[in-house]
DNA sequence: CTTAATGCAAACGGTTTGCAGCCCT
DNA sequence: AGGGCTGCAAACCGTTTGCATTAAG
């Protein structure tokens, strides 16, 4: 299945129009599998066909966030990072010599419901994100 | 033991110099007992006996987490929040209406070690937070 | 005295916003 | 045709930086 059409298509139930600009961010998403920053996004789309500007990325990020279609992940102090909602809830680990990036099952479902009753709170989310050095960066600085 | 007096001494070991600002802005994060923002240290110094500038703040949280005094924790987007690194590591528990916050055991060690098995990887931190409503939060929605 | 630390002001980087005009529907 | 969306430029906000002056040791 194509994941730009079905996308495409659910932004249209919503009654969000389909510009060019829009379809053309979704595809970067799309393309890059894995979380990636506005400034990126406008990257790998400047000087392609179509005009664009680094507002209309944010503007239609946080929209696409608020409409359910990606989640944000804050892995470094800087920039935002989002990527498609369709993956379910993980978390990341991060290469923090080249960026690489591996997706992580969440192992904090015991932890939340101890916490629940523990605390009384009522638990809405949670961020984990894990730092290191990957195999090849451990090679690389070895040389 | 006063906490103040032990780091000023820490301070000199190190052969910082020991300010008027500096010992200011310890007294804060030891009063604060939980993380605390840059900004909101200089609003509780500011209109106090001593001149002080936003910026010297954030020069000596950082000078006091690369000298390993301080801890920065990234629980919202916008500001990094500081508290002492005497307390261990730790995670947090923040309410989304009150920002009350309440410091958290980590229960992570497990799935690190799993994880540096199965990814290879060198892991050098992580950060976890949890955000939800305190009962008091809770309370006061409901009316 | 020496030089690290601060005051001050300006810059920085990521993100948001106001407004006029464009282009989906 | 109408209103949502974008281009554009300016503001915003947390944080950093360069330089002259101050003050710690």
């Amino acid at each position: 299945m194509d994941k730009l059409f079905l996308l495409e298509e659910r932004l249209k139930d919503k009654g969000i129009r389909l510009t060019k600009q829009r379809s053309n961010i979704l595809k970067v998403l799309i393309d890059a599998k894995r979380p990636i920053s506005a400034q990126e996004i406008f990257n790998r789309l400047d000087n392609k066909d179509s005009k664009l500007r680094l507002s209309t990325v944010y503007r239609n990020l946080n929209r696409f966030e608020k409409e359910g279609f990606l989640k944000s992940v804050t892995l470094s102090d800087k920039e935002k990072w989002f990527e498609l909602a369709d993956r379910g809830h993980h978390h990341h680990l991060i290469c923090i010599k080249c960026d690489d990036i591996t997706p992580l099952d969440c192992p904090l479902k015991d932890f939340e419901d101890e916490l629940k009753k523990e605390t009384d709170y009522t638990i809405l989310e949670h961020r984990m994100n894990m730092y290191g050095i990957c195999p090849k960066c451990k090679i690389s600085v070895e040389n």
